[in-house]
DNA sequence: GACGGGCGTCGAATCGATTCGATAGTCTGT
DNA sequence: ACAGACTATCGAATCGATTCGACGCCCGTC
């Protein structure tokens, strides 16, 4: 038996030696594409297998075909972050799913923000992607198209090269706010998810919208404002998760009955249960003294109850950022597909006390 | 001012030619390896931004170097499985840092597990991760082997190749078992992530262990069964989240009094959680009525307890498994990093009633 | 004025495959 | 028996960089 030679690597010429044929015709008994005896091609694989070798390398491979074989997808400074909410993990599966059954696999790669090295520079992708609306203001964006690279997003980075899948934020949050008016409520509150630079949980004013990076939580923002009774309060979380949200609630809730909002919009399933939980810190009832509703409408066992929410099916969303990707690397030019929302309402929204 | 030519790709070459310099000396402008006259420096750099260059071709350049600059991550059949538990996100958190630090990127890989076609097959990398303890057994193991990649893992697969970062999950499980056995308890019963192929919720005798492919979920199982009272009822759940551990925690408590257990020992602080909610839906109060402990000590803002558990930092986990991965890249042989965990006692165990 | 030593630059080989056009050999039809 | 079509194989160019050894030039020294 030949014992495969471990020391220095063996490449398709070595194989392609040891079955007595040349190289190109030992490249197309790999890739399968030209015409090739079967007893030659019984040889080369025999030969292949005496020798350990595992097939082409896919550097060279790459190189000489012109394609990676591999996109990029883009989430936020800390994987922790970005995968902190069920829905951007539902997306990402989505598009997994996508990308696996085209054969390309995915380059997780942080975006460092502002400053920093940059972090797709050394890699050969085929395609890049924002699964997450993330800033409307990536360095990274202006790299990958010197690249020649093409970009999908959800929301952000905005650049007429820039392939989106496109929710009406501003129409499922006005839906959700009017919801709660039709219901007969009267004093709304909004909290909404980080609209800039990380600042801790706070309050904010309308007119500060504008200065956002981020497309999604603002036009939310918005789709509030617009509908609810003017002047309602607007919170700025730091983070969109659970803690965060409850401390949103403490701000909102945590005053004088008389001026205590009886409905709030939360732009997010979890921001919406940390709501809830500081309304029932505070004694009060959800829907009884308050009616909460949420975003994404992602799967939370751990919440006994069913959130009046925004329905948005992240896995779907993710095939479709999927599609999006396999239509530009098919040469396609970059075009922008509607996602649909609806409302859906549960058992947190009632009418006011 | 010069347009930047958009139609066929700029290379080295076009580069080197506008700036009147051979490739060679426009390469080492960019790797900054040779020395260059300044002049010519910054006429290479000129020509560069004329002409929209982004820099040496990735593929390029990775393959005259020998290198791929990634490595593959591998993870369960579905990235929302694999990423479902907040323990997996810390450490592919601390894991993203260290790679990151090194300046290679993560090619997230999923494992399908048995059949189908190998999803690195045609990838390039220079190591390959598997961060969470997945299965003794994966087919990805040969292949990665044959091309002479590295491997490093967390438990699993198995085989003298593969450094491991290892955890006594043996010595833990029989920790948290003792902690309750000291507080007075008699009537113990465990709750297991999945040992094999995927069964609903169900019963399983100890004997069964030995077939289990996943090697932390069964030393855990074993660290009970070597510690609790002979016969002490064990669950293997379906997956380990909040609504199986709920199942579980049903299974075993929905029963006659003098034969509930009194205290649950659950091999992940979700399946923990889902007890909880099981023994509350049936009127068990805990610390009270069931002790109750998990494993990992994630973070669950919306569990209102303090588990006791057992403390295993995931992110430290994560720049661990980074660590090892970057000595098997510098040369050194596969060797595995013990990594301490201990018991944390919260507030969800008591005496018994 | 001849000689030795840096320094900056260049030409050519190389990484490991893919692919195109050419060539030799085999078979079919009349 | 020969033209023509087809099949299997091969040689060489190519993908876009990196890197090594060589070469020319300028300077200081004896």
């Amino acid at each position: 038996m030949t014992r495969p030679r471990q020391t220095s690597k063996v490449t398709l010429r070595d194989v392609a030696a040891r079955a007595g044929v040349s190289i190109s015709t030992a490249s197309l008994v790999f890739s399968g594409r030209g015409p090739v005896a079967d007893a030659t091609a019984a040889r080369v694989r025999t030969a292949a297998t005496d020798l350990g070798y595992a097939g082409p390398d896919p550097l060279a491979s790459s190189l000489r075909q012109g394609r990676a074989g591999a996109v990029a997808v883009i989430v936020e400074e800390r994987l922790r972050d970005a995968f902190r909410d069920p829905f951007a993990l539902a997306v990402l599966d989505g598009l997994a799913q996508e990308l696996d059954a085209m054969g390309t696999s995915m380059l997780l790669v942080a975006d460092p923000g502002g400053d920093g090295a940059n972090p797709v520079a050394g890699h050969a992708v085929d395609a890049a992607v924002f699964p997450l609306c993330g800033r409307t203001d990536s360095p990274l964006v202006d790299h990958l198209l010197a690249r020649g690279i093409p970009i999908v997003g959800s929301g952000a980075p905005v650049h007429d090269a820039v392939g989106h899948v496109v929710v009406d934020e501003h129409g499922a949050s006005a839906a959700a706010t009017r919801h709660l008016l039709d219901l007969g409520h009267r004093r709304l509150a909004h909290v909404s998810m980080p609209l800039g630079r990380a600042r801790p949980t706070h309050r904010v004013d309308a007119a500060e919208l504008s200065g956002s990076v981020h497309p999604d939580a603002r036009d939310r923002a918005r789709g509030f404002v617009d509908t609810a009774p003017a002047g309602s309060p607007l919170v700025e979380t730091e983070r969109p998760d659970v803690a965060q949200g409850e401390a949103a609630g403490r701000l909102l809730l945590d005053v004088a009955a008389h001026e205590r909002p009886t409905g709030i919009v939360a732009q997010s399933d979890l921001l919406a249960a940390g709501v809830i939980r500081a309304a029932e810190a505070l004694g009060l009832r959800v829907p009884q003294d308050l009616s909460v509703t949420g975003f994404d409408a992602v799967d939370l066992p751990w919440l006994d109850r069913t959130l009046t929410t925004i329905e948005q099916p992240g896995e779907a969303k993710g095939r479709l950022l999927g599609e999006l990707t396999r239509r530009r690397l098919a040469g396609e030019p970059a075009t922008s597909e509607p996602f649909p929302v609806s409302l859906r309402v549960g058992d947190t929204t009632a009418p006011p006390p």
